[in-house]
DNA sequence: GCGTGATCATGG
DNA sequence: CCATGATCACGC
């Protein structure tokens, strides 16, 4: 880590859903040497130990107040921070992460208060060319979307959390794998394999687990893109 | 250790 | 080729 990075400035948070799409407006095009150097941070020259640098840039340019809390970027606008990395063809290149996994949650859960549903509400996404030919502080951000899911999306987001949070509470950790879930998938989320959490077990018991968490598939934040 | 921000690296 | 499973850094 530099020590730039450390020493970054940070932007008020914006009071309006307005002013955050003004702010957002204003730095499409823009590299992202550009805006690092607007908040006095440096852009890696590769991610392999800084992966979640372009997120933390986004958040401090944009003024994302949340931190680490469970809750959307811009908490009092109730509007999520994604950034969308995108190949040189213009196509999502990776999933998206939303949230954790509850996997200590026994009580019946309610889709509109899940924290998945709170983040998915309402996200700002921020796409920015990945292309590997260029070193990362030349790659430039896009026209920036203000999305919330369509009745349709939200069915099928819905059904696919039911179906997961369902496995889940019946102690099928070991049935969950990356191939269900039709928009959304659960994945490990975790330094490495060998970090355990609690989960439930088929008897409702605790068992040792991985952590995870909740992802957008790549094919539908093309969907959300091709709309746009 | 957990949740935030994600991308890496390899097997199918 | 690309999605899945694995991994990296930070704040607290």
């Amino acid at each position: 880590m530099c020590q730039g990075n450390k020493n970054s400035v940070k932007t008020f948070p914006p009071e309006t859903e307005a002013e955050l799409w003004a702010r957002a407006l204003l730095i499409a095009q823009c590299t992202l040497g550009d805006l690092a150097a607007t908040v006095s941070m440096t852009v890696p020259k590769d991610f392999r130990r800084e992966k979640g640098f372009i997120g933390q840039l986004l958040e401090r340019v944009l003024g994302a107040t949340a931190g680490n809390l469970s809750k959307p970027d811009f908490t009092q606008l109730g509007i999520e921070l994604k950034t969308l990395p995108l190949n040189p063809n213009g196509q999502p290149k990776e999933s998206t992460y939303v949230s954790i996994v509850p996997l200590m949650s026994r009580d019946r859960l309610s889709w509109r208060n899940c924290d998945l549903y709170q983040k998915l509400r309402h996200i700002l996404w921020i796409p920015y060319c990945f292309d590997k030919a260029l070193d990362p502080e030349h790659w430039r951000i896009g026209s920036p979307i203000l999305w919330s899911p369509s009745a349709e999306d939200e069915a099928v987001l819905r059904a696919d959390w039911e179906e997961l949070m369902g496995l889940v509470q019946m102690g099928q950790l070991d049935q969950i794998n990356a191939r269900l879930g039709e928009y959304l998938q659960i994945r490990p989320k975790a330094m490495n394999a060998k970090v355990r959490t609690e989960g439930l077990g088929n008897n409702g018991e605790c068992v040792r687990t991985s952590p995870r968490g909740f992802y957008l598939r790549p094919s539908f934040t093309a969907k959300i893109l091709a709309r746009s």
